[in-house]
DNA sequence: ACGTATATCAAACGAACGTTTGATTGTCAA
DNA sequence: TTGACAATCAAACGTTCGTTTGATATACGT
């Protein structure tokens, strides 16, 4: 035990420590030493709880961000169930709501998807938790609610496409919500998530608004 | 002049050089003498073309991104061009065409995705330059384009949705290919991309192939 | 041939990095 | 009260970082 800076173990504060500044700088650009400072702990500190700077960044992983994927999880499974049916309008809607409105606070969905980019783009052993503890599960559990309302034509691969292409999108108005700020002119604020939402459906089911005489 | 290591100027070797690492590792991850040995000249190199480090940096944008994304929008206007019509199809199809397909080599496909993405997450001044060069430019001009095919009753908002929507897909498809690999189970070869481009057509006019009695 | 930029070089600067060490503290069973 | 263990600490290790300096080499107008 300890004198505990803040009602929680040296511990427990370097991981959420690690994790603020970890999603927000990147890997290469945090010291030891800012985390130990920014936590109220001794430099050794690292070392002595988790080995090195590195074993510390795959516990953020392991021990925060996928039980944070395991929360979205849940709100996805909730929201569904509060429908009435399982069709692709509920269950696109379940989804996009858990991802962009979700049990998540901003600053954690923030963080959220500035780790897992920063894995997509420059993948360490992280990469590899992310993929087989929350990714495939995922896509798996989509296939098997959305294939039965699917033409029967529609083979393996097209599946994963249209999920992909779904996920595309919620992912895309999350993790890119600066750009898209700024060029749509104002902030993510409640009554723009929900028309983000809701036209995320409309678009999943439907595509683009076309007129029938000029298609 | 100078003895000229391959052929090229000191400086515009360090571009190049700086340009692979920077988008590879990230700027905090690539030292200036990891660069300069790269680039075979001397340490001082680097302060003595671009004063420091992140000028540098930023001059791989204005001078080589800035460039590329020029590139893929000509490959875009061909694609266009060599098209019937300017139908939503064929500015889909040519969008998607030309940027998974496109002018750029594999390697500089993902460089230039690695640097973008790189900026979406943690916006430098370079973030900038990728916005009101690039970004808006198109988006402009794909609103100009899709408009007179949308019904009348879309707002500049939901046209806005609508195109980021079919970029989120291209965006996502390319510079997530590794996860993606992963979970359709096989490499990008030449056939996936035609699928690929194809499945982005169809997603973009039509959404989700759902079967008529299951809506 | 000479003087002047332009370009490249080796060497060094102080600062910050990840990690290790050994001493010091607090806690609790014996 | 004592001994053992877990936790924290200040201090130092050697390395690498971005940048600066001053010397050297090359090209070109005069």
């Amino acid at each position: 035990m300890s004198p505990d800076n803040g009602s929680k173990t040296t511990r427990d504060r370097l991981l959420e420590v690690a994790e603020t500044l970890f999603a927000q700088k990147g890997y290469d650009a945090v010291s030891v030493r800012k985390i130990t400072t920014a936590a109220g702990c001794n430099l050794a500190a690292v070392n002595y709880h988790f080995g090195n700077k590195k074993t510390l960044y795959l516990n953020v992983f392991r021990e925060r961000w996928v039980s944070r994927a395991q929360r979205i999880r849940a709100c996805f499974e909730e929201n569904l169930t509060g429908c009435d049916d399982t069709s692709p309008a509920s269950v696109i809607q379940s989804l996009a709501e858990a991802l962009i409105k979700g049990p998540l606070t901003d600053k954690e969905r923030l963080f959220h998807f500035q780790l897992m980019t920063r894995e997509i783009i420059k993948p360490t052993e992280a990469f590899e938790i992310v993929l087989e503890e929350t990714m495939k599960p995922s896509f798996e559990g989509l296939g098997q609610l959305l294939q039965p309302y699917l033409h029967e034509s529609i083979d393996e691969e097209r599946t994963l496409l249209n999920i992909l292409s779904i996920f595309s999108m919620v992912l895309y108005f999350n993790f890119a919500r600066l750009p898209v700020s700024k060029i749509i002119g104002h902030a993510y604020d409640q009554p723009f998530k929900d028309r983000l939402v809701q036209h995320i459906v409309d678009f999943s089911l439907s595509g683009l608004p076309v007129k029938e005489d000029a298609r």
